[in-house]
DNA sequence: TAACGATACGGAACACGGTTCCGTTTGTCG
DNA sequence: CGACAAACGGAACCGTGTTCCGTATCGTTA
């Protein structure tokens, strides 16, 4: 059972909405009209209650799903960069993405908290031991950290940055590569920060 | 300055609408519709916007009048009562009063619950001082305990009851009569309390 | 492939909230 | 008493979330 045979315009519909309303949330915030969403998504308002029963509901999943793409991203990325350490940067960048994008949901719903904190430590951790980040930092440490560096991105103050610095400060027990200078944190990896 | 010449009317519906709101939100909570509080005072609706620019204020307003009404009510038992004692016992009432009228309000605004402490902490001081109670519990002390008594009265619980049993048991340094029987505290000043 | 029934869709319509607007009433003052 | 500013009432407006139902689409079966 769960495996309801769905139709594939309402998969594809549901798959829609939930990026479409994710979009959204990032420029109108979570309170953005039920219809914007379904404007962004293509489709009509009833079609956003056929799948979520209620608004609630929809800002709920959003939200889940967007922690489990985090989540699953990190082996995907542990596999396909050529370095652990690659992997982590790469990884902790798409969570500061979910973060700065979701930064009024969490504090709604406890429950969502803990699916967030179960599901996205391991995932971080993982990384970190494959990168041979010492113990000196847990990943629960790491992603506060960086949970509250980003907390409101105001003009002049861009969250990445520090972030950058954060994980280019982060010990390796087994260092693959020797950093060439001392002289300061090189942005190894430039994301699209602006 | 402030005193502008009001019409009678004015003043008159203003302060039906404090009274009205203070009861609508007794029963149906902080967020009831503004229509519902207009039907209670008898006006319209246009008459809460004239005197109060939004909801908002209009609760602010409705808390500060409480809060004022409560406290100036102070001095007057002081005056009024046989004994300072049975003043302070009937201030309790009123705070108890206005505690259960208002739980919801305190948590929405930071400067509310400063209001509520400067202006209600110095009048109970007075009452305690005159009642001769022994400092071995401040005025905020008191108030506090008596709050927190009365976080949501459920069915099965009267706050009350409680309260009764708080301030039966204040010491009184100058004790003006002495109790007959150490029993049980007497219901002294039989309050409204079903 | 064609027909058909279940499934899903779109968006107008509804319920309900705060707020505004304006014609009417009423208090006040000369 | 008469005039005029002040205040009133409540219909109307706008923006929400949610429901409803006629229509379109998908997937299956003949």
């Amino acid at each position: 059972m769960g495996d309801k045979a769905k139709r594939a315009d309402a998969r594809r519909n549901e798959e829609a909405l939930l990026a479409a309303a994710a979009a959204v949330f990032v420029t109108s915030g979570v309170d953005a009209p039920v219809r914007d969403i379904a404007a962004r998504a293509g489709v009509g308002v009833g079609t956003i209650y056929r799948h979520f029963p209620t608004r609630a509901e929809l800002v709920i999943a959003v939200y889940r799903h967007q922690v489990d793409a985090c989540a699953e991203a990190g082996p995907t990325l542990l596999a396909d960069c050529a370095t652990p350490r690659e992997a982590l940067t790469r990884w902790i960048d798409l969570f500061v993405d979910f973060l700065v994008t979701k930064h009024g949901l969490r504090s709604d719903n406890a429950a969502l908290h803990t699916y967030f904190i179960d599901r996205l430590v391991p995932a971080c951790a993982d990384l970190l031991a494959a990168a041979g980040i010492a113990p000196d930092v847990t990943a629960y440490e790491l992603m506060r950290g960086i949970g509250n560096l980003c907390v409101d991105a105001a003009p002049g103050y861009n969250p990445r940055n520090l972030v950058a610095l954060l994980i280019a400060g982060l010990p390796e027990t087994e260092p693959e590569t020797e950093p060439e200078t001392e002289s300061g944190p090189r942005p190894g990896s430039r994301t699209a920060a602006g």
